[in-house]
DNA sequence: GGGACTGTCTACCACTTGGTAGAGAGTTCT
DNA sequence: AGAACTCTCTACCAAGTGGTAGACAGTCCC
């Protein structure tokens, strides 16, 4: 048999909950029953909450890395180009599971002590992308400005949109295939003038 | 005596707690102790909670919308410094109480009936807001595009970047004045870019 | 003065929360 | 066979949740 193992249902069922509705709005005992188990199980393989809540955040940061660097490599040179694959990257798995970028909202509501531990784990990609921007407005590919802020405020835009369906259906949004394509092309063109060079 | 009354006092606080930790993770004996009274003195003068989280929602949806509208009356005509003053608008009253524009982030895990309300509340300045830039794009003032996808791309990066403060530490930012204001100019740049027309 | 009203309180209640203790069934190792 | 280990379970528990009932003091009106 190739069921999927206890530890990862759990884990998976902790994404989307967590990533839809917030950690402390849900309960173990509502991660078991959408799993279809006991509490306790829940708690044999996580030994606390907080400890579950640790390992899906670290897990969801490891999935994004990867597919963010995977994207990053494979567009070519053209700064613009690599902006548009990186938003790719974060839009197909966050259509997948759309609950994986409102968990990525949640660090912000996290205690202090474990928010350093992820940021920790995440600086070195922050690092190397704030160096890309500040690299390449330097060469006049890209809008001068604050690299660091510039890229906070791309990082705001991506994630803004993607976790507040509410502000998408005040302005006629549907969550259907064809203005998925619409929203993602307005993304990119929002983007992309927002950070060409001024001419 | 003009001591603030109880009702205001409550309201208040649990502007700042639910902004800051969420709607659910923030009990009402908690905010009745920040107020210092008892949990039933806040049930006094809220029946339930949900009605406390509704009263808490109008209060801020109505302090927005009064400051938002002011700007924009007081800009003058061009498009692009009427997006400035509606940004100075929204950052003002937000550095005053970081909390408010996270509780504008709760909506988005509001029940659908709570939800459906609010956004009745707002609808009117949302669509008027989407008619304005459609007609300045009309005009060729703004870059072309759907205006409400635009319009919540914007809305995306000013409420993405001031709720995301672990975000800005970790691309070096401060919250000190004058990072501030660097973040505030660095907003206005990437927004006059992302709107401006093509060149 | 006496009743009605207002605002805050104490005392509870049923329910849910995260977590502990340990039983019991399978499997693996020796 | 039997010991050790792995996994899931039932049975609890203390603390906290939103909410009800009603006592009590002060003020206002007649």
């Amino acid at each position: 048999m190739t069921t999927t193992p206890t530890r990862q249902r759990i884990l998976d069922a902790a994404i989307d909950l967590f990533g839809a509705r917030g950690v402390d709005a849900v309960s173990l005992d509502e991660i078991a029953r959408s799993v279809g188990i006991r509490k306790q199980t829940v708690l044999y393989w996580f030994p606390s909450k907080d400890e579950l809540v640790d390992a899906v955040l670290e897990a969801v940061a490891a999935e994004l890395h990867v597919s963010i660097e995977a994207a990053i490599r494979s567009a070519d040179d053209d700064p613009l180009d690599r902006v548009d694959a990186v938003i790719e990257a974060v839009f197909r798995p966050a259509v997948r599971r759309p609950a994986l970028l409102g968990l990525v909202r949640e660090v912000s509501r996290l205690p202090d002590a474990r928010a350093d531990r992820l940021r920790q784990h995440v600086q070195p990609l922050v690092d190397r992308g704030v160096d890309y921007l500040r690299l390449e407005m330097d060469k006049g590919r890209l809008r001068q400005g604050d690299p660091g802020l510039v890229a906070g405020l791309a990082y705001a835009t991506v994630t803004g949109i993607a976790t507040e369906p509410e502000v998408l259906r005040a302005v006629g949004w549907k969550p259907s295939l064809a203005d998925l394509r619409r929203l993602r092309d307005e993304l990119r063109s929002f983007l992309r003038a927002a950070l060409s060079p001024a001419t």
